[in-house]
DNA sequence: AGAGTGCGAGGAGCCATTTG
DNA sequence: CAAATGGCTCCTCGCACTCT
């Protein structure tokens, strides 16, 4: 910053906050029962939890509305809301000192969490150290202001987070909006003809037969291998792959021509995606081939079945598919115009949804923004 | 249908070195 | 000399399959 706001002190860390680190424990010192031992991942919402019965200088035990800081692995500042705690090696606790106010303190160690990689050592795990810590710049209003500042930060960040929280719920809701769609269509197709999976389509599983499965020979750059992850991360259709076959993995596998609507049945159960490319896949996955139907028509029919599966699934014991079972099950056919006109108006209102989903995401990703371009200017005095 | 596997990221243990 | 600190190494956990 070039100039500082009147009444502003060019100050570091050190000069207005203390750290105390936490205690490191050996793991047998850490029991079933006694006091709360807070490590890192009980900050981050995890649920398992070490206790101690050891007894500590004071130094050591946390209280409900202290500022901590983690400094390893995952960093950021928690205000503590639990009972009296013991924390642990890699936390440090914050202490104010008169010239600081808390909040102030806490908004800004957020604030410097995003550039906090600049400043960490380490290779393979990151930490920032004490010293480096202390010598971080902070430009330090005078009390009165700070406590402006705050409060303003307090309401500004209420209503951003009352924003975020309504958008992420109209993003889910969004997502599961095409779904109940098609669940409709589906369920109003009542009076239309049913037949057979096995009737309609050629319903093949994948091969590939070579073991040990991650043999090198299988491997080379010629034929696109696709596995179950791959159908269930794809955007109806599969347009990337990762691995690919050499001619020794074509021999003992198949290739699949684009356009052939890909199911899973091992793993992610009944997962639906239409090759974008030729490929081979493994025989977790179902190559499924209309003879006559409307390829996306039968596409879109088997997306509502991976609904059904999945309410199935909450119930019984464990979801459960195969071969048989698969072509077995009864699709709805109508005339061919009919299907075609629903996969065409569908993939349109499909299109739709991509389209209102990226409008919600880089708003949502506006809204972060703007928190953290409030902290930016907050402790820069503009605010 | 449950057990097993491989993997990567996150998290913790621990000890040599530094500090007071 | 004890306590604090830095940071390297290893472990754990959860995911996403994969096997039996």
């Amino acid at each position: 910053m070039d100039k500082l706001p009147k009444g502003w002190e060019n100050k570091k860390l050190i000069d207005c906050i203390e750290l105390i680190n936490g205690r490191a424990y050996k793991q047998e010192e850490l029991l079933d029962a006694g006091t709360p031992v807070l490590r890192i991942q009980n900050l981050n919402g995890g649920s398992n939890w070490y206790y101690s019965n050891l007894e500590l200088p004071k130094k050591n035990y946390c209280y409900a509305g202290e500022l901590l800081f983690a400094w390893s692995a995952s960093f950021g500042p928690y205000i503590w809301s639990g009972e009296k705690a013991i924390f642990h090696y890699h936390i440090w606790k914050v202490i104010s000192k008169q010239n600081i106010n808390e909040k102030f303190a806490y908004y800004f160690l957020e604030h410097f969490t995003k550039e906090v990689r600049n400043h960490t050592v380490g290779v393979a795990m990151f930490h920032i150290t004490k010293s480096k810590m202390e010598q971080i710049p902070i430009y330090l209003p005078p009390l009165p202001e700070q406590i402006r500042i705050v409060s303003k930060l307090d309401t500004l960040f209420g209503r951003i987070d009352k924003s975020i929280a309504l958008l992420e719920e109209n993003i889910k809701h969004t997502n599961g909006l095409t779904a109940s769609v098609l669940e409709e269509i589906f369920v109003d197709g009542k009076n239309w003809e049913r037949q057979p999976l096995n009737q309609v389509a050629k319903v093949e599983r994948g091969k590939s037969k070579h073991r040990p499965r991650n043999d090198q020979k299988l491997f080379g750059d010629s034929y696109p291998f696709i596995q179950t992850g791959d159908v269930r991360s794809a955007n109806k259709y599969i347009d990337k792959y990762e691995v690919c076959y050499s001619e020794f993995g074509l021999k003992q596998s198949r290739l699949w021509n684009k356009g052939t609507i890909c199911l899973t049945i091992a793993a992610n159960i009944g997962d639906v995606a239409i090759l974008g490319f030729d490929a081979c896949f493994p025989d977790s996955v179902v190559g499924i081939t209309p003879n006559s139907m409307n390829n996306e028509f039968l596409y879109y029919y088997l997306k509502t079945l991976q609904l059904q599966l999945d309410k199935k699934a909450n119930s019984a014991a464990q979801k459960n598919i195969n071969l048989k079972i698969l072509s077995e099950i009864d699709v709805p056919v109508p005339s061919i115009e009919i299907q075609n006109s629903i996969a065409d108006r569908f993939s349109r209102l499909e299109e739709k949804q991509f389209q209102i989903l990226s409008v919600q995401q880089s708003k949502l990703n506006y809204l972060k923004a703007l928190k953290s371009s409030l902290l930016d200017r907050a402790f820069k005095g503009e605010l």
